[in-house]
DNA sequence: ATAATAGTTTAACATTTGTTAAATAATATT
DNA sequence: AATATTATTTAACAAATGTTAAACTATTAT
């Protein structure tokens, strides 16, 4: 297992539990390569999330309605998991929709083939503890920032962090995701560009 | 195992994995009780966090310093588990203070022993995500509060879920829980009164 | 190339939240 | 009981963000 394609995913794996090349092998076997459209739907609301993805390339929203209006509360970077949790962990249908902003690649593996590996091998098992562990973190860091940052600040941090995300989304679910309208946006960078 | 100390701690875990009795004896004999006054610290900046704690009774607050002042990013909620998880995971040094907001017993386990229970017992390492997971998912609902409701929403809505916990922590807590000032807070409960 | 659509900015005004400072109330300590 | 400490409220003013509506710009589809 090691064309280009698997490249990112298994550097990002073995940030978290060391597996040999066999080991890899198990999990090539359940992989589905997804490649997504600008604005194609992974997640449809009201559908059972039975698939994870690891985006290999491109950028996916996940959003819902609140009071009509879509609001976006992730955008996930490069190289990262997503899934609708709530759904995928307790297969009920999904409130969450996850859409992809720009053109997507996705490395996917559904929800009982994962099962069947957390349940064959440990080491997998630890692995999905581990990534989970990780969001939570930076899960955490993000209510921080809500709580003692300024709008300003947490796009400040954004444009470090991410300066290739806030080139190529929208500003408007760069706005939800900074918990501010797009309005407030524009007239904040506005004033920064001096 | 059954003393009635152990009563929700054995609730909690079963919500996600089932154990039976002589499965949980392994649990027991690796549990520390350990009471805290009021104020008392349970994790200290700068110290590296060995122990997990469920709260049995009483209410823990998770924080740290923001330009000198003290922020409250935390409330845990009664009969949930607690740690300074950045630290807890990687074994370095916390820039998390846990301390108790009420007189609190904790039902504690230590980094070494829970991960001897992880690499000896599946089920243990199955639980461990579970709970992460779910831990997970309500740091994400967290977020859509912040991004899509306003504070007085944020405050309705936990004055509903945990009534109790407004009651016994003073509200300059809740008012970092939040994400406003103590003094943001008073004038919106005025508001509220009639 | 033109028209349609999507994305971004601008501006005036409204609302929410922050800041500072003080007063009041409740609780703990001597 | 008196005093000190901690918690909460109040108020005036400042700053940040929301709202509404429109203009402008870039991108996509015909």
């Amino acid at each position: 297992m090691n064309p280009e394609i698997f490249e990112n995913i298994i550097k990002f794996i073995n940030q978290f539990v060391d597996f040999k090349e066999e080991e890899l092998i198990a999990l090539q076997n359940k992989i589905e390569i997804v490649q997504l459209k600008k604005n194609e739907i992974f997640i449809q609301e009201g559908e059972i999330a039975d698939r994870i993805a690891f985006t290999n390339k491109g950028y996916l929203k996940v959003y819902y309605y609140h009071e009509g209006e879509e609001i976006t509360r992730d955008i996930t970077p490069l190289h990262s998991f997503a899934t609708a949790l709530p759904s995928f962990v307790s297969q009920t249908p999904s409130f969450e929709i996850i859409s992809a902003i720009t053109d997507c690649e996705l490395i996917t593996i559904n929800k009982s083939d994962l099962e069947y590996l957390y349940s064959s091998f440990p080491k997998w098992e630890r692995l999905g503890r581990r990534i989970i562990e990780e969001m939570f973190v930076e899960s955490q860091r993000r209510i921080y920032s809500f709580i003692t940052e300024t709008a300003e600040t947490r796009y400040k941090k954004l444009l470090k962090q991410y300066p290739d995300m806030i080139r190529d989304v929208p500003l408007k679910y760069i706005a939800d995701f900074l918990g501010i309208k797009l309005q407030s946006l524009s007239r904040l960078r506005k004033s920064l560009e001096w």
